[in-house]
Formats: structure tokens, C-alpha cells, sequence
DNA sequence: CCGGTTACCGACCGGGCGGTCGGTTCAACG
DNA sequence: CGTTGAACCGACCGCCCGGTCGGTAACCGG
């Protein structure tokens, strides 16, 4: 167990920095040298622990990638009341780490979603899926709006969230090229106006 | 003039496969040698009339992305007078063609723009001048929008535009993983409730 | 028919990358 | 103290890729 421990703490180490590197050069631009370099290991530890350069990407996608979305963009809506504000605060949240160049996760999922698109099925089917869990939370929090009154009846709940997963992954494409902060600001006022329309009228 | 009618042809060829395979591999996953298979033509061949692969790629995008760009998203929008309506025919327009695996070359634009963020900083500029041609042209007929009664005075035309190209950008992020007519249906649909809030009130 | 230019050929180079493998270190254990 | 095995080292292999370069076929003006 103790060994254990030892070989999980290289293995995160591997998959923390693998996981900086491939979002900031990309996949297929970052070599695993490039990765050993960083953290003064040889290609004897990596493959010492992993079987290839793509084992290795899956294992950082569902051991970093998912965990992460799972507790900046789902968990944030689960529980909450209003699911339009609960998701209009956390997609706030999640752009606000962005500004400060941390991984928001939301965003490393689009990224790789483009660059292993019609290149390796297998990564994409990985990645897809944590989109698709992410889409099914926000279409059970907009269902659950609208018996609760927070959202209009008519609307259709899997077009709104892939509506509001597009925009995001939009603005985020659109961050890369500076002045994140004002982009941020005009992208929830913009949102805001698009939940006024999901909202039943309120008489005032 | 003879003799350039047959260079430029051949450039010609070159850029259109070029496009094609970078487009569908990736810039950085397509080898020069991929492209001149393609058209039984030689290394020899393509230094001949490009200097690098780099400003190969960059005649691409001002050649042929611009271009199309200019004339799918661009031009059907400036002479109209909503140009709500506009941006949503446009808009649909642009992602039907996409449904047939042309190039809709909006989404070319945010997926070279991804693909080169942080890796290339020239081809980045050449790509984000794209995008900001295009900003601008919906920024303009927003505010022409606004003096002739079709969107309402209040709202931020930047915001406003920054929020329709990252929707569009991301729904072709989502469309790629199948699906494409109902994820363009629903798109187009929220677009509408998106427009109906930036619209002045009509008392029906 | 000749000289020159255009367009193209394809072998080759140097560097990088994924992956392999024989060897080494060192802590734990009997 | 000797053995064992987990963890790690780093030279090496084969392949690919961007780019170079000496050649050549075809055409064209003189």
C-alpha cells in the first residue's frame, strides 16, 4: 500500500502536468518527452506506468477531466432552486477561472472535442460523453424549473441546454483572443436576456 | 499570361485540397506529402510556387476562407433591413450546408482558430481579423437595426454579436458528434427566443 | 534548331517522436 | 547481508515530416 501510494503520486504528477501541456500546445504537439522534461522523469517511468500516449490522455480525461467538470458545471445546478440563475452564476464562476488563465474545464472539453474530432473516435467518444452527462443535468434542472415555475412550459428543455453548452463553448473559442474580462461581462448580460425569454411572464 | 493562367491553376488545386485535408486532419495531422498525393504531385512541386507550409496555409485562409466567409456570413446580411431575420436565415443557411459535410467556413474559422491558439501567433492574427470583420458587420447592422425599429435601443450590439458568433461556434463544436438537422432545428428555435428578448415589445 | 524559362520530379537530409529494452538504484524483507 | 522487485534511467530503433536540391521534360521566342 505504501508502494502504492508512491506509484499513485508519479502517476498524478504525469497526468496533472500532461493534462497543462496538452491543453496549452495540444495533443498531437506535445510530445511525452516534453512532459518527462518538466518533471525530470525518463520514457522509462512513463511507460513504466503507462501502456501508450493515448492510454495515457484517456486516464488524465477521466481522472482529471470529468472529476473537474463533475464539480464546476454539475454539481453547481444539482441541488439549487432557480436552475436559470443556478446556471447563469456557475457558468459566471467558471468563466471567472479562465480569466486567470486556471483550466476551466468546460473549455479544455471543447477544445479537445475539436482537435480529436474525425482523428481518434476512441478520445472523442470519451469526451462526448462527459458533454452528454453535462447536457442531461442542465435538461433535468430546466424540467425540474418548470414544474417549479421557474421556467416557461413550452420551451423545449435539450434544445435550451444545448443552446446554452453552444454559447459557452463559443465564448470560450472567442476568450482565446484577449479582453476576457468585457467578453465575460457581455456574454451573461446576453444570456440573461436569452433566460428572460425561457422565463414564464411575470406580471409586475 | 499563359504560363500564369497554369501556375495559378495548380495553386489553385493545392489550396482547395490543402483546405480540404487540413480541415479535416487538422493542420499540424496533415503532412504536406497527404495534400500532393492527393493531386499526383510532388515536394519539388509545391516549393516551387510555396515558400512553407506556413504561408501555404496562410494563402488558404486569405484566398479562400475569407472569401467565403465574406460571402456566406457576411454579404447576405448587410443589405437587409431586420437584421435579426437576416442573421437567422443566415445562420441556418450556413449550418444546412453544413449538414451535407461541406465546409461551412465559419466553423473552419473557430476550428483553425482553436487548432493554432497559443501554437501559432501569426496564423492566429490572420484568423482572429476574420472573426472581427464579421463582429463588426453584425455590430453595424445591429445598430442600423436599432434606428430603423427592429432591436431594441438599450441593448449592447457588441455583447449582442460577441453572443451570436460564440453560439454559432458552438454549435457546430456540438454538431460534430452527429445529429446535425435536430441540433440545427433547436438551435435556430432558441435563437429565436434569444432575438425575441433583444426586440422592441409589439403590442399584439 | 537553340537557349532559356517554367513547372515539376523525387532522392535525400536532419530532426523529432512514439515506443522498446537492457540495465541500475534502493527500500523492504527474510 | 543477500535477494528481490518496484521504480526509474536513457540509449536506441523505425518512422514520419518539413524542407532542400540537382536534375529534366515541355514549351516558346528568336
Amino acid at each position: 500500500m505504501d508502494k502504492n501510494l508512491k506509484r499513485m503520486a508519479t502517476m498524478n504528477r504525469m497526468q496533472k502536468s500532461g493534462l497543462d501541456l496538452f491543453y496549452a500546445q495540444g495533443y498531437y504537439n506535445t510530445s511525452i518527452d516534453d512532459i518527462l522534461k518538466s518533471l525530470n522523469l525518463s520514457k522509462g517511468a512513463f511507460y513504466y506506468h503507462f501502456q501508450s500516449k493515448e492510454e495515457f490522455f484517456i486516464s488524465i480525461v477521466q481522472n482529471l477531466v470529468f472529476r473537474k467538470v463533475y464539480s464546476m458545471l454539475i454539481e453547481p445546478i444539482e441541488g439549487e432552486e432557480n436552475p436559470l440563475r443556478a446556471i447563469e452564476i456557475c457558468l459566471d464562476d467558471a468563466l471567472k477561472t479562465a480569466e486567470f488563465n486556471d483550466l476551466d474545464y468546460g473549455f479544455v472539453l471543447s477544445n479537445f472535442l475539436n482537435e480529436f474530432n474525425g482523428r481518434n473516435e476512441k478520445i472523442t467518444r470519451y469526451l462526448t460523453d462527459i458533454v452528454k452527462v453535462w447536457e442531461v443535468n442542465i435538461v433535468t434542472a430546466l424540467q425540474r424549473g418548470k414544474t417549479d415555475g421557474f421556467v416557461e412550459r413550452h420551451i423545449d428543455s435539450e434544445g435550451a441546454a444545448a443552446f446554452i453548452i453552444s454559447g459557452y463553448f463559443g465564448i470560450r473559442s472567442l476568450m482565446v483572443t484577449g479582453n476576457c474580462k468585457m467578453l465575460r461581462y457581455n456574454y451573461i448580460q446576453q444570456l440573461r436576456y436569452y433566460f428572460r425569454s425561457l422565463s414564464p411572464v411575470v406580471l409586475a
